[in-house]
DNA sequence: CAAATTGAGTTAACGGTGTTAAAGTAACGT
DNA sequence: ACGTTACTTTAACACCGTTAACTCAATTTG
């Protein structure tokens, strides 16, 4: 075999792991599936990847980059308290739209290597709330402490994602709107 | 063999299921390791439970029993003020002094059956709350929302904790304090 | 009291996992 | 033409959850 242009083969590796995780949840990938699906034996994929983790690693980098995109995205010439409003609705929109992506960002197993590679990535949105409280304290607009503020939306917003992931939050429709006015307009 | 004494079987390997769980995760937790520890044969186990997951499940009942009697076991006398600070203080030392416990909790496989057993027994701290800020409500301070105040203190303190386990969350030494009062000050 | 039944445990095995070692093969530079 | 190199394969290891078939002692039963 070994026909030629097999040039891609970690692209398509990648292209197929993240559709699986996607599709299925970050359990669903496994090494020979993965491969047969590419059309290549399990252990080809190791002259490309150092493991099942290194996969999932830079999956999760790649999740990371696209929430923080969204957020990237938003109007600069918004006010603070408009910001911390759409960057609210974004995380929740990132989250319900990819739950598996979400769940691959806060759950799967982590080695030491990825806490360090990862850790700024998903504090993007704590530093970007941070950000708009700081602009406003600057503004004159009583913010007990940004830094604190930041960390308690992000905990909220984490804290709703998990939760409704996880399935323990029975009927929280209707909650995202009112949950985000009251979330921001507090800070 | 099959000595004599053996009666307690099940127990001792729940005794231990929960000492690896506390110690490693519920991650660590293996049909073979488990039933060798309790000097038997691995399929021995399946004399006395289904699966892994029932272990796990049941592991997971016990765990959110213990959460719950500690706060059941707050003074029935206090404010709904010093409720609600004891119920958030409560919460988040469990997790912290039991930190592999409460990712069995919120983390763990579940299958459809856990969904129905377990839903309760972790919505209770949610419903304590709400209790909580009901009176309050009664008493005439102003409380928005019961229902959305009691979800969203549930939130902060399910995304603090579950940030600060995933190792998402840095330094957030200090923030206890503070984030508490922060927390229940504004319901 | 002997025979049948039951309960508690065993060993062997199946199918699946991540991963490694050794081997093979096609393409390329010389 | 040849050896090097990049890539891929087959075989295997060490685990995992789980099932099937069996053993053996204790207990019930006629």
């Amino acid at each position: 075999m070994t026909r030629a242009a097999n040039i891609d083969l970690p692209t398509r590796i990648m292209k197929e792991a993240e559709r699986v995780v996607i599709a299925e949840g970050y359990e669903g990938i496994n090494m020979r599936r993965l491969a047969s699906k590419v059309g290549v034996s399990a252990t080809a994929i190791y002259h490309y990847f150092e493991s099942k983790e290194a996969i999932l690693r830079k999956l999760r980098i790649g999740a990371a980059e696209r929430l923080n995109d969204r957020i990237r995205a938003i109007d600069a010439s918004l006010s603070p308290d408009e910001f911390l409003g759409e960057l609210g609705q974004r995380y929740l929109a990132f989250a319900r739209e990819n739950p598996n992506l979400y769940r691959l960002l806060t759950e799967a197993p982590f080695d030491e290597r990825a806490e360090a590679e990862d850790h700024p990535v998903l504090y993007f949105t704590y530093l970007a709330a941070r950000g708009a409280l700081e602009k406003m304290a600057a503004q004159g607009v009583p913010v007990p402490n940004p830094r604190h503020g930041a960390m308690m939306g992000w905990m909220m917003l984490h804290g709703f994602c998990s939760l409704m992931m996880s399935g323990l939050l029975p009927r929280a429709e209707g909650m995202t709107r009112e949950h985000l006015e009251e979330l921001f307009m507090r800070y």
